[in-house]
RNA sequence: GCGCCCGUAGCUCAAUUGGAUAGAGCGCCAGACUACGGAUCUGGAGGUUAGGAGUUCGACUCUUCUCGGGCGCGCCA
């Protein structure tokens, strides 16, 4: 059954159909409609603009559009009322029979409650992480984990086949650099004397590792110089730092359904096809690029290149596929890594990176056109920075000196709950403050608890009532409780029902915030109506003289535990009935 | 110098992608507990949405310029 904003909907669109067919309109695009259904104005249940849409598009003067729009609105079977403010707003207010029939569905769908399938079963892979595997996952790539996962849950909520994927970074010359610091500290092991140079690995995880090779293959490398050795250090190194990335991600519940390495799309050769592929296109050539305009480009000498010709595409310049010693460019394979995304036939990637790639997205943006001949089916979706708050001091980073915190620092301090919440309560693309010290207060300045709270309160109720006997039974019992339920009530209700839209677009503009706003928003609702019950008993939600009042109010408690439980799930906390 | 992201109350963030009087929390001021959990609630003060110009019935949102902050700018990943 569809509820009323679906129906509005059908009906302006049924509307426009009918009033183009009498030429009562001309063009109009219906994406213009819009529906608002938090009624933060509370003028009406629900309200439109469709009026003020409409009347411009009315090429009969003699139509009386507002008469016309009115007596039909007034004659839907939902709808109890409806009128049109000055300012041209169209508000209804929805019959209360009506929205119980929907808290029915509600409580039936349960935890489907608000799935769809507008993504049609279609594949996206949503590439997030993807740290270089040279050592412990930190804060940089928190905010981008959490996201990725969130936003994973999400399409898979609006019917997505998704799969969740990590690009690592195996080849090239910083995992070259990795093995050599590990081979350092093996040798060290045996007591030689080393030294790290500057672009070397400090961290002691790498002495951890390097114990292990001993443990395994005692001195075996440690005068050999050959090939084989440097792979080998290369390999045992990303192979472990790979499962401590992973173990570190699982504290947050965050699993990949697949890793793919880089040394893989190099050996592959899938980048010969993507050559072919820009050759066809008359894409790739060689040449010389200008000077950066960088400030510290002294040693710059022109040097020809093969080079991808982005900037006929999104770009502003060319960009070099090949090194001058013969390797690939960390963008060709990168190319090449979502070449095989592309022939491993999803419908649609995603990408999450941080701020400092964002000079990196019309690039690859320009690969992905060529291949797919889409201008949207690579999406990039970017995360500013995150800063650490402690004792209101910005805790500051940097790579050197092994000076960064790592996401098991901030996790053992925080919790999983706190860290996923915050890092999706605000839009990605705006940077924003972590407070260490704020996260742990167990208050309302503290939205995680806040929301937690509502919920265990609402348990609380249920749990109570249950205690006393006061149970939810058949429904054809309540066909008058919406009588029982007060204004505000009603408007936790609404608040409910809209959720489909709310998981919609959070789902649509790849905005997880718009949940943790919406269960916010209920919280406060519903602390707000608690709080009520001490002034005046009537309000009160449980009344041992009125059963099927007290059920009345059970039917929504029961609807906003089955709410909260989606979003908790979606964006991945706990949710307890007692605190 | 160029490109991208951002700028909303003293602070941290929203604003249903162009809708009605820009909303919450913290902090500040003033209040409410013989309770279905006071870990909460009620009221008040606080804004030229960085600034100017434009687009239209209507702009925090779109265009443009200025200012301020962040990130990036060949053979690093």
């Amino acid at each position: 059954m569809s509820n009323h904003i679906d129906l509005l909907f059908d009906f302006f669109h049924q509307y426009v159909n009918i009033g183009i067919q009498e030429n009562i309109f001309n063009e109009f695009n219906k994406k213009s409609i819009s529906i608002d259904f938090s009624s933060k104005s509370r003028q009406g249940d629900i309200s439109s603009n469709f009026y003020l849409v409409a009347i411009k598009k009315n090429l009969d003067k003699k139509f009386d559009l507002k008469t016309d729009l009115l007596k039909k609105i007034n004659n839907l079977f939902f709808v109890e009322n409806c009128e049109i403010s000055k300012n041209g707003f169209i508000n209804i207010n929805i019959k209360k029979n009506f929205l119980l029939d929907q808290i029915k569905n509600l409580l039936e769908a349960k935890h489907s409650f608000g799935k769809s399938n507008s993504g049609g079963g279609k594949k996206v892979n949503v590439e997030f992480v993807s740290a270089n595997p040279t050592g412990p996952i930190t804060v940089a790539h928190m905010r981008g984990a959490v996201l990725g996962d969130v936003i994973s849950s999400l399409l898979a909520e609006s019917g997505f086949e998704v799969t969740r994927e990590y690009y690592v970074n195996n080849a090239g010359s910083q995992i070259d650099t990795l093995g050599i610091s590990l081979y350092k500290r093996y040798l060290e092991l045996f007591g030689e004397a080393i030294e790290l140079n500057n672009d070397e690995y400090p961290g002691s995880y790498l002495i951890d590792i390097a114990n292990k090779i001993k443990k395994i293959d005692g001195d075996k490398w440690r005068n050999k110089d050959t090939n084989e050795r440097k792979e080998y250090f290369k390999d045992f190194a990303v192979t472990y730092l790979i499962e401590f990335i992973q173990n570190d991600l699982q504290l947050l519940n965050i699993d990949f359904d697949k890793f793919t390495f880089e040394k893989d799309i190099v050996s592959n050769q899938i980048i010969n096809e993507l050559f072919k592929i820009l050759n066809e296109k008359k894409l790739l050539y060689k040449g010389t690029l200008e000077k950066p305009k960088g400030e510290d480009s002294d040693d710059w000498e022109p040097r020809e290149q093969l080079l991808f010709k982005s900037s006929d595409i999104f770009d502003h310049q060319d960009r070099a596929l090949q090194k001058s010693n013969g390797e690939w460019t960390y963008f060709a394979n990168d190319a090449a890594y979502h070449l095989d995304k592309y022939k491993r036939k999803f419908d649609k990637l995603i990408n999450i990176w941080g701020a400092d790639h964002i000079g990196y997205i019309p690039r690859m943006r320009s690969i992905l056109k060529t291949i797919s001949s889409s201008d949207d089916y690579l999406e990039i979706l970017t995360c500013q920075i995150v800063r650490l708050i402690k004792n209101n001091e910005i805790l500051k980073m940097s790579k050197r000196e092994g000076n960064f915190i790592t996401l098991r620092e901030v996790y053992d301090e925080v919790g999983k709950d706190p860290l996923r919440y915050f890092m999706i309560s605000t839009k990605s693309e705006t940077s924003m403050d972590f407070d260490l010290n704020k996260v742990l207060e167990k208050n309302k300045d503290n939205p995680v608890f806040y929301c937690q709270y509502a919920y265990a309160r609402a348990s609380s109720v249920i749990n109570k009532a249950s205690s006393l006997g006061i149970n939810l039974e058949s429904f054809d019992k309540y066909n008058q409780a919406t009588n029982n339920l007060t204004k505000d009530e009603i408007e936790i209700i609404l608040k409910l029902l809209s959720y489909p839209y709310i998981l919609q677009q959070a789902s649509n503009y790849r905005e997880p915030h718009r949940l943790t706003n919406f269960i916010e928003d209920i919280s406060t609702l519903f602390h707000s109506f608690w709080n009520k019950g001490k002034e005046n008993e009537s309000l009160r939600f449980i009344d041992n003289q009125d059963i099927i009042k007290t059920q009345s109010k059970l039917l929504w408690l029961h609807s906003m535990r089955i709410v909260f439980e989606n979003v908790f799930k979606i964006i991945g906390i706990d949710f307890h009935e007692t605190m």
